[in-house]
DNA sequence: GAAAATATGTCAATATAGCTGACGTAACCG
DNA sequence: CGGTTACGTCAGCTATATTGACATATTTTC
């Protein structure tokens, strides 16, 4: 990155206050690294499941989010996957030819198609967050509470601004964090 | 998640300190969530860049690995990318084609082809890097130092173990953090 | 009530990024 | 010399995404 940007954002020359100085730009880049690094670890862990179903991640997604949102309606899949719906076509009818995922009409607008998992679809959907979540278990036990305030404040603050309000509506956990690294600040 | 596996760690029923209590079941369901919507946002940054030079995500991954470890070798890129080497080899040689990379012949061992950056490369590199690292800036500039150590710890925790020691040693600042989170500690 | 907008489905063509398997070449190493 | 290593390449396949066009049912709006 331009060495200036992050840089600017430093007292000066000697800052008395070293608290104060935000990230280096080689901090910047380590943690650029050591977030891909994460997700293409993360990610692999439910890949060996998934095999057993022919399924992929695509489907994996797709399981997860509407089992943790019942009753959800094909246009707000489609904004949270941020795929287009013929994209999500092909993996949502194998989910519902295989009977892992239903859908329903829509009790106020017809039109609508709202997804439910199956009892066999919220099995899964949970066998696959198990494995994925093992590795959350590992790390967050080594870490304080503060540091696990901490990493989940990193993630949220990492999402869009205009789709981090969305995001936390749907969190089980109350986001109690308070609203950092917004690009609008009051 | 099977519901009792992580709850088991917890204390018991009315835990006295609650600041042993490591993640409950939503919490860690809730992270999984961020984490998703993070990196997706995440490497959505410098699409539109790579768009102008007709290149995709595969080729910013390895132009970034090849800016960032001067020298690298075939195998050690596959290593990193976890790809197989036909894979590599269709986006590599674009990249070597339009001259943002190039590669020399091993010094020790003739057989290797290593690889740099050109200078046209690396100035794509790290306007490419400068896209991503906005959001690292705004998002970092907004938590505190411990809190940034925090998250560095997280990310680094959630790689595979058997990858954070080579990980560690191309990071550009000092990985003081202690293990957390090692699958087998001593 | 007709017209417009919305929610969804579908057909077709295309691109990107990955995979397996097989085979080839050059260089290193014991 | 023979085996292994580092890399390249050809061929074919799969998964996941895209754009564009069109269809259908339903709701909303004037």
């Amino acid at each position: 990155m331009n060495s200036a940007s992050a840089k600017a954002l430093r007292s000066g020359g000697d800052p008395p206050t070293p608290d104060f100085a935000p990230e280096s730009d080689d901090a910047i880049f380590d943690m650029m690294e050591l977030f891909f690094f994460a997700y293409r670890d993360f990610v692999k862990d439910a890949d060996r499941l998934l095999e057993k179903y022919k399924f992929g991640r695509a489907h994996h997604r797709v399981l997860h989010f509407v089992d943790r949102r019942p009753g959800l309606a094909i246009a707000a899949l489609l904004d949270i996957l941020k795929i287009t719906k013929q994209s999500l076509n092909r993996v949502l009818k194998q989910l519902l030819d295989g009977g892992f995922v239903e859908a329903r009409e829509g009790a106020n607008d017809r039109r609508q198609r709202l997804l439910y998992t199956s009892a066999e679809g919220a099995a899964l959907a949970r066998e696959l967050a198990r494995l994925q979540s093992a590795r959350f278990v590992r790390v967050l036990s080594g870490l304080s509470p503060d540091a696990r305030r901490s990493a989940t404040e990193f993630l949220l603050a990492m999402i869009d601004q205009d789709e981090r309000t969305s995001v936390r509506a749907h969190l089980r956990i109350a986001a109690t964090a308070p609203p950092v690294g917004e690009e609008s600040p009051p």
